[in-house]
DNA sequence: ACACTTGTAAACAAAACGTGAATTCCGCAG
DNA sequence: CTGCGGAATTCACGTTTTGTTTACAAGTGT
Protein backbone atom coordinates (compact mmCIF):
# COMPACT_ATOMS: atom_id res chain seq x y z
CA UNK A 1 0.00 0.00 0.00
CA UNK A 2 1.93 3.21 -1.33
CA UNK A 3 -1.34 4.89 -2.48
CA UNK A 4 -2.83 7.95 -0.80
CA UNK A 5 -6.26 8.96 -1.51
CA UNK A 6 -6.66 12.78 -0.54
CA UNK A 7 -10.18 13.69 -0.10
CA UNK A 8 -10.43 17.56 -0.22
CA UNK A 9 -13.16 19.51 -1.40
CA UNK A 10 -10.93 22.33 -2.42
CA UNK A 11 -9.43 21.87 -5.56
CA UNK A 12 -6.44 24.57 -4.52
CA UNK A 13 -5.73 22.48 -1.41
CA UNK A 14 -6.01 19.06 -2.68
CA UNK A 15 -3.92 19.65 -5.96
CA UNK A 16 -1.39 20.92 -3.29
CA UNK A 17 -1.31 18.11 -0.88
CA UNK A 18 -1.40 15.76 -3.97
CA UNK A 19 1.80 17.37 -5.50
CA UNK A 20 3.50 17.21 -2.64
CA UNK A 21 2.98 13.69 -1.71
CA UNK A 22 3.54 12.93 -5.25
CA UNK A 23 7.05 14.40 -4.90
CA UNK A 24 7.35 12.10 -1.73
CA UNK A 25 7.19 8.97 -3.89
CA UNK A 26 3.56 8.16 -2.72
CA UNK A 27 1.00 8.02 -5.51
CA UNK A 28 -1.98 10.21 -4.76
CA UNK A 29 -5.26 10.02 -5.44
CA UNK A 30 -7.38 13.44 -5.67
CA UNK A 31 -11.15 13.16 -4.27
CA UNK A 32 -13.13 16.02 -3.75
CA UNK A 33 -16.51 14.10 -2.51
CA UNK A 34 -17.18 11.17 0.03
CA UNK A 35 -19.29 9.22 -2.58
CA UNK A 36 -16.05 9.48 -4.53
CA UNK A 37 -13.83 8.84 -2.13
CA UNK A 38 -16.01 5.47 -1.13
CA UNK A 39 -16.38 4.27 -4.82
CA UNK A 40 -12.53 4.50 -5.23
CA UNK A 41 -11.69 2.71 -2.10
CA UNK A 42 -14.30 0.04 -2.80
CA UNK A 43 -11.62 -2.77 -3.95
CA UNK A 44 -8.52 -1.30 -3.04
CA UNK A 45 -6.45 -0.35 -0.07
CA UNK A 46 -5.03 3.03 0.17
CA UNK A 47 -4.58 5.34 3.11
CA UNK A 48 -6.74 8.27 3.15
CA UNK A 49 -6.08 11.87 3.92
CA UNK A 50 -9.48 13.73 5.01
CA UNK A 51 -10.40 16.98 5.46
CA UNK A 52 -12.14 17.05 8.67
CA UNK A 53 -14.48 19.36 7.41
CA UNK A 54 -16.65 17.29 5.06
CA UNK A 55 -19.95 17.22 6.96
CA UNK A 56 -19.43 14.93 9.73
CA UNK A 57 -22.94 12.83 8.86
CA UNK A 58 -21.22 11.88 5.95
CA UNK A 59 -17.63 11.06 6.85
CA UNK A 60 -18.11 9.47 9.61
CA UNK A 61 -19.26 6.01 8.13
CA UNK A 62 -16.46 6.42 5.78
CA UNK A 63 -13.73 6.47 8.60
CA UNK A 64 -15.48 3.85 10.47
CA UNK A 65 -15.42 1.82 7.52
CA UNK A 66 -11.74 2.47 6.61
CA UNK A 67 -10.88 1.93 9.89
CA UNK A 68 -12.66 -1.74 10.57
CA UNK A 69 -10.61 -2.35 6.89
CA UNK A 70 -7.58 -1.40 8.79
CA UNK A 71 -6.72 1.05 6.43
CA UNK A 72 -4.89 4.53 8.21
CA UNK A 73 -6.57 7.50 7.67
CA UNK A 74 -4.99 11.21 8.47
CA UNK A 75 -7.23 13.83 9.29
CA UNK A 76 -6.99 17.66 8.37
CA UNK A 77 -8.03 20.31 10.59
CA UNK A 78 -7.56 23.70 11.76
CA UNK A 79 -9.19 23.04 15.33
CA UNK A 80 -6.70 22.46 17.93
CA UNK A 81 -9.27 21.08 20.41
CA UNK A 82 -11.13 18.96 17.37
CA UNK A 83 -8.12 17.76 16.79
CA UNK A 84 -7.37 16.37 20.15
CA UNK A 85 -11.26 15.06 19.96
CA UNK A 86 -10.62 13.31 16.68
CA UNK A 87 -7.45 11.76 17.82
CA UNK A 88 -9.27 10.57 21.19
CA UNK A 89 -12.07 9.30 18.61
CA UNK A 90 -10.17 7.31 16.08
CA UNK A 91 -7.27 5.81 17.65
CA UNK A 92 -5.44 2.75 16.30
CA UNK A 93 -4.17 3.47 12.44
CA UNK A 94 -5.40 7.40 12.17
CA UNK A 95 -3.51 10.11 12.92
CA UNK A 96 -4.58 14.21 12.88
CA UNK A 97 -2.60 16.83 11.31
CA UNK A 98 -3.21 20.62 12.20
CA UNK A 99 -3.62 22.93 9.76
CA UNK A 100 -1.59 25.07 8.54
CA UNK A 101 1.10 22.72 7.30
CA UNK A 102 4.08 22.38 5.59
CA UNK A 103 4.60 19.77 2.69
CA UNK A 104 7.32 18.07 4.51
CA UNK A 105 4.84 17.67 7.42
CA UNK A 106 2.43 16.12 5.61
CA UNK A 107 4.98 13.62 3.85
CA UNK A 108 6.19 12.73 7.49
CA UNK A 109 2.86 12.58 8.76
CA UNK A 110 1.85 10.51 5.85
CA UNK A 111 5.12 8.13 5.49
CA UNK A 112 4.74 7.16 9.66
CA UNK A 113 1.26 6.30 9.45
CA UNK A 114 1.82 4.18 6.67
CA UNK A 115 4.37 2.33 8.48
CA UNK A 116 2.42 1.54 11.09
CA UNK A 117 0.19 0.02 9.23
CA UNK A 118 -1.20 -3.44 9.35
CA UNK A 119 -0.24 -5.25 6.05
CA UNK A 120 -0.73 -8.93 7.00
CA UNK A 121 -2.95 -11.51 9.00
CA UNK A 122 -1.89 -14.21 10.15
CA UNK A 123 -4.07 -17.74 11.52
CA UNK A 124 -2.40 -20.87 11.64
CA UNK A 125 -1.10 -22.05 7.58
CA UNK A 126 -3.33 -18.89 6.50
CA UNK A 127 -1.35 -15.87 5.42
CA UNK A 128 -3.33 -13.26 3.70
CA UNK A 129 -1.21 -10.28 2.69
CA UNK A 130 -3.17 -6.98 2.23
CA UNK A 131 -0.66 -5.07 -0.07
CA UNK A 132 0.37 -7.87 -2.81
CA UNK A 133 -3.76 -9.18 -2.34
CA UNK A 134 -2.54 -12.55 -2.17
CA UNK A 135 -3.40 -15.18 0.10
CA UNK A 136 -1.35 -18.65 0.86
CA UNK A 137 -2.21 -21.27 2.74
CA UNK A 138 1.38 -23.71 3.39
CA UNK A 139 2.83 -22.02 1.11
CA UNK A 140 0.25 -22.22 -2.01
CA UNK A 141 -1.16 -19.48 -3.39
CA UNK A 142 -4.98 -19.62 -3.29
CA UNK A 143 -6.85 -17.44 -5.81
CA UNK A 144 -9.69 -15.19 -4.82
CA UNK A 145 -11.60 -13.20 -6.08
CA UNK A 146 -11.99 -9.20 -4.97
CA UNK A 147 -14.90 -10.44 -2.15
CA UNK A 148 -13.95 -13.67 -1.54
CA UNK A 149 -10.60 -11.94 -0.40
CA UNK A 150 -12.69 -9.26 1.52
CA UNK A 151 -14.69 -11.89 3.58
CA UNK A 152 -11.66 -13.91 4.54
CA UNK A 153 -10.39 -10.73 6.05
CA UNK A 154 -13.30 -9.91 7.74
CA UNK A 155 -13.42 -13.24 9.46
CA UNK A 156 -9.62 -13.79 9.97
CA UNK A 157 -9.97 -10.21 12.27
CA UNK A 158 -12.02 -11.78 14.53
CA UNK A 159 -10.78 -15.71 14.76
CA UNK A 160 -12.34 -17.96 16.38
CA UNK A 161 -15.24 -15.28 17.34
CA UNK A 162 -18.31 -15.63 15.54
CA UNK A 163 -19.47 -12.88 13.28
CA UNK A 164 -22.48 -11.68 12.16
CA UNK A 165 -24.00 -11.77 9.03
CA UNK A 166 -24.77 -8.06 8.86
CA UNK A 167 -21.20 -7.48 10.40
CA UNK A 168 -19.78 -9.46 7.12
CA UNK A 169 -21.73 -7.28 5.27
CA UNK A 170 -20.82 -4.09 6.94
CA UNK A 171 -17.04 -4.68 6.94
CA UNK A 172 -16.73 -6.84 4.25
CA UNK A 173 -18.43 -5.08 1.59
CA UNK A 174 -20.15 -1.90 3.04
CA UNK A 175 -23.54 -2.29 2.80
CA UNK A 176 -25.60 -1.23 6.19
CA UNK A 177 -29.00 -1.85 7.35
CA UNK A 178 -29.31 -4.42 4.05
CA UNK A 179 -32.06 -6.96 4.50
CA UNK A 180 -32.21 -10.49 4.42
CA UNK A 181 -29.62 -11.46 1.35
CA UNK A 182 -27.79 -14.95 0.92
CA UNK A 183 -24.82 -13.03 -0.55
CA UNK A 184 -22.84 -13.93 2.60
CA UNK A 185 -23.57 -17.67 2.82
CA UNK A 186 -22.76 -18.16 -1.08
CA UNK A 187 -18.99 -16.14 -0.66
CA UNK A 188 -18.99 -18.15 2.62
CA UNK A 189 -19.53 -21.88 0.39
CA UNK A 190 -16.97 -20.12 -2.33
CA UNK A 191 -14.04 -19.66 0.26
CA UNK A 192 -14.67 -23.18 1.70
CA UNK A 193 -13.81 -25.07 -1.24
CA UNK A 194 -11.38 -23.03 -1.65
CA UNK A 195 -9.68 -22.99 1.60
CA UNK A 196 -10.74 -26.61 1.70
CA UNK A 197 -13.35 -27.34 4.36
CA UNK A 198 -13.11 -27.92 7.77
CA UNK A 199 -11.86 -23.97 7.75
CA UNK A 200 -15.14 -22.04 8.55
CA UNK A 201 -17.77 -22.87 10.58
CA UNK A 202 -21.40 -22.13 10.72
CA UNK A 203 -22.79 -20.58 13.82
CA UNK A 204 -26.60 -21.68 13.54
CA UNK A 205 -28.99 -18.60 13.45
CA UNK A 206 -25.59 -16.07 13.69
CA UNK A 207 -22.98 -16.07 11.54
CA UNK A 208 -19.75 -17.56 10.75
CA UNK A 209 -16.61 -18.58 12.52
CA UNK A 210 -13.02 -19.16 11.62
CA UNK A 211 -11.31 -21.56 13.47
CA UNK A 212 -8.21 -21.62 14.65
CA UNK A 213 -5.23 -23.79 12.66
CA UNK B 1 -21.62 -5.61 22.31
CA UNK B 2 -20.96 -2.16 20.92
CA UNK B 3 -24.37 -0.84 19.55
CA UNK B 4 -26.58 1.35 21.24
CA UNK B 5 -30.59 1.77 21.07
CA UNK B 6 -31.94 4.80 22.03
CA UNK B 7 -35.30 5.35 23.88
CA UNK B 8 -36.15 8.79 23.02
CA UNK B 9 -39.51 10.12 21.79
CA UNK B 10 -38.01 13.69 21.21
CA UNK B 11 -37.14 12.71 17.57
CA UNK B 12 -34.34 15.61 18.48
CA UNK B 13 -33.04 14.51 21.62
CA UNK B 14 -33.08 11.28 20.14
CA UNK B 15 -30.95 12.90 17.37
CA UNK B 16 -28.40 14.68 19.25
CA UNK B 17 -27.55 11.35 21.06
CA UNK B 18 -27.62 9.55 18.07
CA UNK B 19 -24.59 11.42 16.78
CA UNK B 20 -22.85 12.01 19.68
CA UNK B 21 -22.58 8.04 20.11
CA UNK B 22 -21.95 7.31 16.74
CA UNK B 23 -19.31 9.99 16.77
CA UNK B 24 -17.77 7.87 19.73
CA UNK B 25 -17.57 4.96 17.73
CA UNK B 26 -20.51 3.21 18.25
CA UNK B 27 -23.62 2.30 16.38
CA UNK B 28 -26.08 3.57 17.81
CA UNK B 29 -30.11 2.91 16.54
CA UNK B 30 -33.04 5.28 17.25
CA UNK B 31 -36.65 4.20 18.40
CA UNK B 32 -39.47 6.35 19.23
CA UNK B 33 -41.51 3.50 21.84
CA UNK B 34 -41.16 0.78 23.64
CA UNK B 35 -43.09 -1.35 21.28
CA UNK B 36 -40.39 -0.54 18.88
CA UNK B 37 -37.60 -0.67 21.05
CA UNK B 38 -38.73 -4.59 22.01
CA UNK B 39 -38.87 -5.80 18.57
CA UNK B 40 -35.51 -4.28 17.59
CA UNK B 41 -34.05 -6.16 20.85
CA UNK B 42 -35.76 -9.38 20.33
CA UNK B 43 -32.75 -11.31 19.17
CA UNK B 44 -29.77 -8.94 19.56
CA UNK B 45 -27.66 -7.57 22.55
CA UNK B 46 -27.42 -4.26 22.71
CA UNK B 47 -27.03 -1.64 25.62
CA UNK B 48 -30.62 0.83 25.73
CA UNK B 49 -30.04 4.84 26.79
CA UNK B 50 -33.94 5.36 28.01
CA UNK B 51 -35.22 8.65 28.80
CA UNK B 52 -36.89 8.03 32.46
CA UNK B 53 -40.10 9.90 31.25
CA UNK B 54 -41.86 7.42 28.61
CA UNK B 55 -44.98 5.50 30.33
CA UNK B 56 -43.46 3.90 33.56
CA UNK B 57 -45.60 1.87 32.97
CA UNK B 58 -44.77 0.48 29.72
CA UNK B 59 -41.17 1.25 30.49
CA UNK B 60 -41.02 -0.78 33.66
CA UNK B 61 -41.47 -4.38 32.69
CA UNK B 62 -39.28 -3.08 29.52
CA UNK B 63 -36.08 -2.41 31.71
CA UNK B 64 -37.11 -5.49 33.78
CA UNK B 65 -36.46 -7.57 31.23
CA UNK B 66 -33.70 -6.03 29.62
CA UNK B 67 -31.99 -5.88 33.47
CA UNK B 68 -32.35 -10.11 33.26
CA UNK B 69 -30.92 -10.24 30.16
CA UNK B 70 -27.53 -8.86 31.75
CA UNK B 71 -27.97 -5.88 29.53
CA UNK B 72 -27.44 -1.97 30.38
CA UNK B 73 -29.36 0.49 30.45
CA UNK B 74 -29.00 4.07 30.95
CA UNK B 75 -31.45 6.67 32.37
CA UNK B 76 -32.00 10.05 31.21
CA UNK B 77 -33.81 11.54 33.43
CA UNK B 78 -34.14 15.98 34.62
CA UNK B 79 -35.27 15.31 38.40
CA UNK B 80 -32.65 14.74 40.63
CA UNK B 81 -34.81 12.68 43.32
CA UNK B 82 -36.38 10.53 40.65
CA UNK B 83 -32.77 9.83 39.91
CA UNK B 84 -32.06 8.60 43.14
CA UNK B 85 -34.79 6.41 43.07
CA UNK B 86 -34.29 4.97 39.60
CA UNK B 87 -30.59 4.30 40.82
CA UNK B 88 -31.86 2.19 43.93
CA UNK B 89 -35.00 0.48 42.08
CA UNK B 90 -32.78 -1.00 39.37
CA UNK B 91 -28.78 -1.65 40.85
CA UNK B 92 -26.53 -3.91 38.55
CA UNK B 93 -25.86 -2.34 35.33
CA UNK B 94 -27.87 0.91 35.09
CA UNK B 95 -27.01 4.36 35.23
CA UNK B 96 -28.62 7.44 35.43
CA UNK B 97 -27.51 10.68 33.83
CA UNK B 98 -28.94 14.21 34.48
CA UNK B 99 -30.43 16.09 31.96
CA UNK B 100 -29.03 18.42 31.15
CA UNK B 101 -25.61 16.93 29.72
CA UNK B 102 -23.21 17.31 27.42
CA UNK B 103 -22.41 15.17 24.61
CA UNK B 104 -19.23 14.02 26.44
CA UNK B 105 -21.25 13.43 29.41
CA UNK B 106 -23.38 10.89 27.12
CA UNK B 107 -20.39 9.23 25.66
CA UNK B 108 -18.46 8.88 29.00
CA UNK B 109 -21.61 7.05 30.77
CA UNK B 110 -22.38 4.79 28.02
CA UNK B 111 -18.57 3.78 28.03
CA UNK B 112 -18.61 3.28 31.64
CA UNK B 113 -21.38 1.13 31.41
CA UNK B 114 -20.53 -0.70 28.61
CA UNK B 115 -16.85 -1.78 30.29
CA UNK B 116 -18.65 -2.92 33.00
CA UNK B 117 -21.22 -4.87 30.81
CA UNK B 118 -21.09 -8.99 31.40
CA UNK B 119 -20.42 -10.78 28.76
CA UNK B 120 -19.54 -13.91 29.84
CA UNK B 121 -20.81 -16.13 32.81
CA UNK B 122 -19.01 -18.55 35.03
CA UNK B 123 -20.36 -21.25 37.34
CA UNK B 124 -18.03 -23.81 38.45
CA UNK B 125 -16.60 -25.17 35.66
CA UNK B 126 -19.27 -23.90 33.07
CA UNK B 127 -18.21 -20.98 30.76
CA UNK B 128 -20.82 -19.44 28.82
CA UNK B 129 -19.50 -16.95 26.66
CA UNK B 130 -22.36 -14.59 24.75
CA UNK B 131 -19.70 -13.04 22.48
CA UNK B 132 -18.72 -15.79 20.63
CA UNK B 133 -21.82 -18.15 21.66
CA UNK B 134 -20.00 -20.62 23.25
CA UNK B 135 -20.26 -22.74 26.64
CA UNK B 136 -17.31 -24.89 27.68
CA UNK B 137 -17.28 -27.50 30.58
CA UNK B 138 -14.12 -28.16 31.92
CA UNK B 139 -12.44 -26.30 29.25
CA UNK B 140 -14.91 -28.73 26.52
CA UNK B 141 -16.62 -26.89 23.90
CA UNK B 142 -20.44 -28.15 24.04
CA UNK B 143 -22.41 -27.30 20.88
CA UNK B 144 -25.49 -25.95 22.25
CA UNK B 145 -28.47 -25.51 19.67
CA UNK B 146 -29.90 -21.24 20.31
CA UNK B 147 -32.37 -22.31 22.25
CA UNK B 148 -30.60 -24.20 24.42
CA UNK B 149 -28.14 -21.36 24.81
CA UNK B 150 -30.64 -19.10 25.73
CA UNK B 151 -31.83 -21.50 28.31
CA UNK B 152 -29.07 -21.94 30.08
CA UNK B 153 -27.59 -17.84 30.34
CA UNK B 154 -31.14 -17.53 31.63
CA UNK B 155 -30.40 -20.41 34.43
CA UNK B 156 -27.00 -18.93 35.21
CA UNK B 157 -27.76 -15.41 35.85
CA UNK B 158 -29.81 -17.11 39.07
CA UNK B 159 -27.47 -19.75 40.27
CA UNK B 160 -28.95 -21.85 42.67
CA UNK B 161 -32.38 -20.29 42.68
CA UNK B 162 -35.54 -21.75 41.69
CA UNK B 163 -36.78 -19.84 38.49
CA UNK B 164 -39.95 -20.29 37.21
CA UNK B 165 -41.21 -21.46 33.83
CA UNK B 166 -42.84 -17.96 33.17
CA UNK B 167 -39.47 -16.39 33.91
CA UNK B 168 -37.66 -18.82 31.82
CA UNK B 169 -40.53 -18.27 28.98
CA UNK B 170 -40.12 -14.64 29.53
CA UNK B 171 -36.44 -14.47 29.52
CA UNK B 172 -34.75 -16.66 27.18
CA UNK B 173 -37.99 -17.20 24.96
CA UNK B 174 -39.37 -13.21 25.07
CA UNK B 175 -42.86 -14.91 25.18
CA UNK B 176 -44.76 -13.14 27.98
CA UNK B 177 -48.20 -13.78 28.91
CA UNK B 178 -48.10 -17.50 27.09
CA UNK B 179 -50.67 -20.05 28.49
CA UNK B 180 -49.20 -23.53 29.64
CA UNK B 181 -46.56 -24.92 27.45
CA UNK B 182 -44.32 -27.91 27.72
CA UNK B 183 -41.70 -26.12 26.08
CA UNK B 184 -39.53 -25.48 28.87
CA UNK B 185 -39.73 -28.80 30.34
CA UNK B 186 -38.63 -30.63 26.69
CA UNK B 187 -35.35 -27.85 26.56
CA UNK B 188 -34.54 -28.36 30.29
CA UNK B 189 -34.55 -32.53 29.55
CA UNK B 190 -32.11 -31.52 26.40
CA UNK B 191 -29.49 -29.21 28.39
CA UNK B 192 -29.32 -31.57 31.17
CA UNK B 193 -28.21 -34.79 28.50
CA UNK B 194 -25.62 -32.07 27.08
CA UNK B 195 -24.50 -30.86 30.80
CA UNK B 196 -25.20 -34.55 32.25
CA UNK B 197 -27.03 -34.38 34.79
CA UNK B 198 -26.54 -33.39 38.30
CA UNK B 199 -27.04 -30.19 36.98
CA UNK B 200 -30.43 -28.85 36.44
CA UNK B 201 -32.64 -29.65 39.01
CA UNK B 202 -36.39 -29.61 39.32
CA UNK B 203 -38.24 -27.30 41.83
CA UNK B 204 -41.66 -28.77 42.07
CA UNK B 205 -44.28 -26.58 41.46
CA UNK B 206 -42.14 -23.80 40.08
CA UNK B 207 -39.51 -24.59 37.71
CA UNK B 208 -36.26 -25.53 37.58
CA UNK B 209 -32.52 -24.29 39.75
CA UNK B 210 -29.26 -24.57 38.25
CA UNK B 211 -26.89 -25.91 41.05
CA UNK B 212 -23.63 -24.65 41.97
CA UNK B 213 -20.51 -26.24 40.74
C1' DA C 1 -55.27 -44.12 45.93
C1' DC C 2 -55.87 -39.83 43.57
C1' DA C 3 -55.03 -35.53 41.24
C1' DC C 4 -51.61 -33.23 39.46
C1' DT C 5 -46.87 -32.33 37.86
C1' DT C 6 -42.80 -33.62 35.38
C1' DG C 7 -39.76 -36.71 32.16
C1' DT C 8 -39.27 -38.39 27.66
C1' DA C 9 -39.53 -40.07 23.04
C1' DA C 10 -41.43 -39.35 18.87
C1' DA C 11 -44.11 -36.72 15.53
C1' DC C 12 -44.62 -32.62 13.47
C1' DA C 13 -43.73 -27.78 12.00
C1' DA C 14 -40.84 -24.10 11.12
C1' DA C 15 -36.66 -21.88 10.37
C1' DA C 16 -31.97 -21.66 8.76
C1' DC C 17 -28.60 -23.24 5.76
C1' DG C 18 -26.20 -25.26 1.34
C1' DT C 19 -25.96 -25.22 -3.33
C1' DG C 20 -26.32 -25.14 -8.44
C1' DA C 21 -28.06 -22.38 -11.86
C1' DA C 22 -29.99 -18.14 -13.64
C1' DT C 23 -29.59 -13.37 -13.62
C1' DT C 24 -27.58 -8.99 -12.96
C1' DC C 25 -23.67 -6.03 -12.51
C1' DC C 26 -19.53 -3.89 -14.02
C1' DG C 27 -15.09 -2.94 -15.95
C1' DC C 28 -12.92 -3.10 -20.21
C1' DA C 29 -11.40 -3.82 -25.04
C1' DG C 30 -12.79 -2.92 -29.42
C1' DC D 1 -21.41 2.95 -27.46
C1' DT D 2 -21.53 -1.93 -27.53
C1' DG D 3 -20.62 -6.48 -26.66
C1' DC D 4 -17.81 -9.59 -23.85
C1' DG D 5 -16.40 -12.14 -19.75
C1' DG D 6 -15.74 -12.75 -15.13
C1' DA D 7 -17.57 -11.74 -10.73
C1' DA D 8 -21.32 -10.80 -7.66
C1' DT D 9 -25.93 -11.45 -6.44
C1' DT D 10 -30.34 -13.46 -6.44
C1' DC D 11 -33.35 -17.27 -6.93
C1' DA D 12 -35.36 -21.72 -6.20
C1' DC D 13 -35.22 -25.82 -4.22
C1' DG D 14 -33.48 -29.61 -1.36
C1' DT D 15 -31.46 -30.70 3.08
C1' DT D 16 -30.48 -30.14 7.73
C1' DT D 17 -31.20 -28.41 12.07
C1' DT D 18 -33.98 -26.66 15.52
C1' DG D 19 -38.27 -25.73 18.10
C1' DT D 20 -42.87 -27.04 19.66
C1' DT D 21 -46.50 -30.02 20.49
C1' DT D 22 -48.37 -34.32 21.74
C1' DA D 23 -49.09 -38.55 24.10
C1' DC D 24 -48.05 -41.34 27.55
C1' DA D 25 -45.05 -43.06 31.33
C1' DA D 26 -43.20 -41.96 35.67
C1' DG D 27 -42.98 -39.31 39.74
C1' DT D 28 -44.76 -36.31 43.67
C1' DG D 29 -47.39 -34.88 47.54
C1' DT D 30 -51.68 -35.18 50.14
Amino acid sequence: MADVLILEPDRKQNRFMCDALTRAGHRAVASHSVREAEKRLHNTRMMTVINAQVPFTQSYEFVRTLAERGLPVLFITADAANAAHLRALYRGCCDVLLYPFTAEKLTEAVRTLLESAQTTLTLGSLRLDMVNHQVTKDGETLSLTAQEFALLQALMRSPDEAVTREDLLRTAWGYQGMGITRTVDVHVQRLRRKLGAQSIETVYKTGYRLKMA
